[in-house]
Parts: C-alpha cells; structure tokens; sequence
DNA sequence: TATTGTTATACTCTATAACTATA
DNA sequence: TATAGTTATAGAGTATAACAATA
C-alpha cells in the first residue's frame, strides 16, 4: 500500500471534498494494483503500452527519469508482460509493448479498479454531466485529451 | 516525481474527467512536497502532526505496515522536523510530534500545494457547494470527517 | 556533437519477520 | 500472553551521473 496524497492541515468545505474524492480514488487504485499483483508503477506503465511505443515518450508522460522507466520495462518483461524490441528505424531506440499476458492482466486490473466506474454509476446521466463541467471548469478549463 | 495514478484504458465521459483531476491533484502534490525538499510520504506524515500522536495511529491512518512509519518518522527526526518522546503513561508507546521547524515545513508546503485551493478559487460558491455534493454522492454519500 | 536508452549507484518507500520492552 | 514500537532485511521506485550505440 502506499500512502495517499494528503493535505497537511484540514482544509475546509470544499476543499476537503476534494482531497477526500481523490484519497479514495488513489486508495482504489492501489488496491487494484495489488489485486493483480503489481505496483502501482508497474499497473501504470503496462496500461500505457496500448500500441507499441518508444521507452522515452513513456519517460515524458510520467514526467519521470528515462531509467526509472528502463526498470520498470525490465520488471515487465521479467513478468512476461511486455517485450521489448528494437526499431528498425532508429537503432538506437526500443520500443515497448505488452504481450498477450500483459493485455490479460490489464483487463484484470481494469475490472479490480471499479472506483470511477462504481462513482459514475452513483449519479444519474445529468449528475455525470454537471460534475464533469464543474471539474473542468475549476481545473481552469482545460480539456481532457 | 512520482508516477501518479493513472487508469489503464481510455475511459471516456466522466470517467476521463476524474481521472484527469486526480492526476493533476497528485501531480501537484509531489510537486508542492518536492518545493519543500520533503518526499510524499515524508510529507504525508509531517502534515498529520497536528497534535502529539503515537505512532500506531499514523500507521492506521495511512494504511501501512507500523515499521513504514518508524522509518519516515527516523528521517522527519534527522531532518529536525519532528521528534519522539515516551509515553509517560504507557511506556512501551512513544508520541511524535512537529518541530518549530516542523511547523515552519508545512507551512511553506500549505503555500506550495496551490492546486485544491485554485480549483476552488475558479467556481462560484454556489459552484462549490453543487461540486461537493455531487462529489459526495459519487462517494456513496459518506461525509468527510 | 546530439540523442536514445542502459548501467551503476545511492537513497527512500514498503512489507515481513524477528526482536525488545512494557503491560 | 498481548501490545507498541523497533531493527534487520529485501525488493521496488526514483534520480543523478557515466556510459554505449547510433544518428
């Protein structure tokens, strides 16, 4: 397990509200992980590998260092759930993508990780539509790609 | 940096909206915790010493395993942040507690930590009140303590 | 020379198991 | 015997620095 994010002192009202949504959500996530027997790192990595990509995008998106991401490819393939191969292309680079046991354990983890989905289910479709605008709204009105 | 919690597929509607605000909450928490030269956990923990408190309790809150928190409170000691004392009542217990200094860190990492306090700052209060409760009930209807 | 990725290293987080001291 | 906390240990995440191979 690890420990959530947290804020330090007690915000009140709605910020609260806030910390409390995502100390669940992250709760879930890592509960999900376990459930398949992986770290939260590791369930991250391998539900990005959708198509076959290269180590240092995977470095971008989690705005960590490229040899974090080495490791965790190697503990992957270590686990028989992803392989890495070279490119033809640029034979300096490798790409990364997951085997058929790593799309097994996605769907797997995907089942274990009900928090949004059982959170979505609580609301009605109006609710859905509210919330989302209030949340795009206060992240300051970006869109989610 | 950590890896923030991140679904695995691309789930779509509301579902990706949550995601997305979790993400940058975490995102921005790391970040907040890193301005202050603290990791998450270190900050996790310091930011729970509102009052003296023994260390089975913090164990419970975050979930975690009792020597987790005898290791992060060693280093909080080392870093002058915080400090363990017996129990006067029941001497097998030691209390921990924040530093001046301690006090000092969070302080800092409350300014640091901007994101819930911005995300609040960009609705109405009439706004916030409608994204809290329909947070709440996505919960399942359980109040924040 | 710049870029992609790895290796070596060190520190932190985390859990399990075994332990000490106290109740 | 049970409880509070620590220590020992091991595996994983993470960054920095140095490196190899390729562009």
């Amino acid at each position: 397990m690890g420990l959530p994010s947290r804020p330090s002192g007690a915000p009140s009202g709605i910020e609260t509200v806030l910390y409390e949504f995502v100390d669940a959500y992250d709760r879930a996530y890592d509960a999900a992980a376990a459930a398949v027997d992986l770290s939260v790192a590791q369930a991250c990595v391998l539900g990005s590998l959708n198509s076959s990509r290269g180590m240092g995008s995977l470095a971008e998106e989690f705005g960590c260092d490229a040899s974090n991401i080495t490791q965790i490819a190697r503990r992957l393939e270590g686990l028989g759930l992803a392989v890495r191969e070279l490119d033809p292309a640029d034979r300096r680079a490798r790409k990364i993508a997951r085997t058929a046991a790593g799309d097994a354990v996605v769907q797997r983890f995907e089942e274990a990780f009900a928090y949004a989905r059982a959170a979505a289910a609580r609301l009605t479709d109006v609710e859905q539509a509210q919330l989302a605008a209030l949340l795009r709204k206060a992240m300051g009105g970006q869109l989610p790609q």
